[in-house]
DNA sequence: TTCAATCATTGATGTAGATCAAGAAATTGG
DNA sequence: CCAATTTCTTGATCTACATCAATGATTGAA
């Protein structure tokens, strides 16, 4: 149940055998099925979850119903709405299962006592959150200055275990294009090569 | 030299006078003229700034040679190339001075070192870099879900101390559109009102 | 105080990607 | 294994925003 978890928090921080043991208790397991809501946008999203098996997403809906997909998360990533998280106000976003997945959910009076229990903990979320900083940043700057197809292609090397195993048009909308548009993208990557 | 960074960190950590002073020693001042930069792309940029007084912004220069601004940082805000620092990798971003600024800088072995001393320090980053992921998927959702028009009045409703500021320019490039669009966007927005 | 640079505006025209519509292909769950 | 659903593709057309070009308004350095 803990196993990837640990490999997981131990290549990043130092922790004893026991002191993982430990923290797992803050952690709740939880199974969902494709389709199944983890969040929705309203309700009250105190935790964040680790990808034991499966795949997620975080999305929101624009006032004409269309979805955009903000994060995408499959095994060993991390995925939340931080803000509420944090702030316990409302989600703004919704997080579903675009597979069957297993989860492990930490609640923020957990991720708080976890922390000052082991301080190691402390660092292991700042570090998370410095590459989470930086990915950010990296779409951000992709979003302003590059076309939908160099986007694409951006996307596959940044995220090649993605792009095999996500449908298109989550794809798609993740890079803030239709799936009418990737496709046709695609077909002219392919004539191209 | 050091109060804005007092009250700024000291609102946001449980730290002594005593240990805030103790921490200053890491801080390096630095002013920077107008259009001076602070880190160009493929230095390496091994420091944060926090900004003093003044306003820098950090951006790419696409193959067209077009800037596209990434972030703007005016007083108490923090800014760098958080990947370089990081890794000790070549920056990616270019950053400079918007106006006369003072700024202080905080390179990577201080800043480990500030952590280790202060551990309350790994906590205020950690806090830090919550903002900032918050931040950046608003953005992200933002750009994903919105008009250039609704992108501009979301810029204004969170960031209304930068629009006063800031050249048009600037913020046309952060938003992703070209100055003649937002000048067009603008004066519809005067006629309406 | 002036001249050069920077910045903002406006009009004419171009285009990347959206939208609409329809059908084909692939998946899935019962 | 099959019907229902989801996903992908393709064509025709549309539109938000870009590009190009010119002019005026501000700003700032000497």
């Amino acid at each position: 149940m803990f196993d990837r978890l640990r490999s997981h928090v131990m290549a990043r921080i130092e922790l004893t055998e026991e002191q993982f043991a430990e923290s797992t208790r803050f952690f709740i397991p939880r199974h969902l099925r494709r389709k199944e809501f983890l969040l929705r946008a309203g309700d009250t999203g105190r935790y964040i979850a680790f990808v034991n098996r499966g795949c997620l997403r975080s999305y929101t809906i624009d006032k004409k119903g269309v979805e955009h997909v903000v994060q995408f998360a499959i095994e060993e990533w991390w995925i939340a709405d931080l803000y509420s998280f944090l702030t316990d106000e409302p989600a703004t976003y919704y997080i579903d299962a675009l597979e069957d997945s297993e989860v492990l959910l930490l609640d923020r009076p957990s991720q708080e006592e976890l922390c000052a229990t082991l301080p190691a903990y402390e660092r292991f979320f700042r570090l998370l959150l410095e590459r989470n900083y930086i990915a950010n940043h990296r779409r951000i700057a992709a979003t302003l200055s590059l076309t939908a197809e160099e986007r694409y292609l951006f996307f596959m090397k940044t995220y090649p275990q993605f792009v095999e195993r996500l449908p298109q048009h989550q794809i798609a909308s993740y890079l803030g294009i239709t799936p009418e548009s990737l496709s046709r993208i695609r077909r002219k990557l392919m004539q191209k090569s």
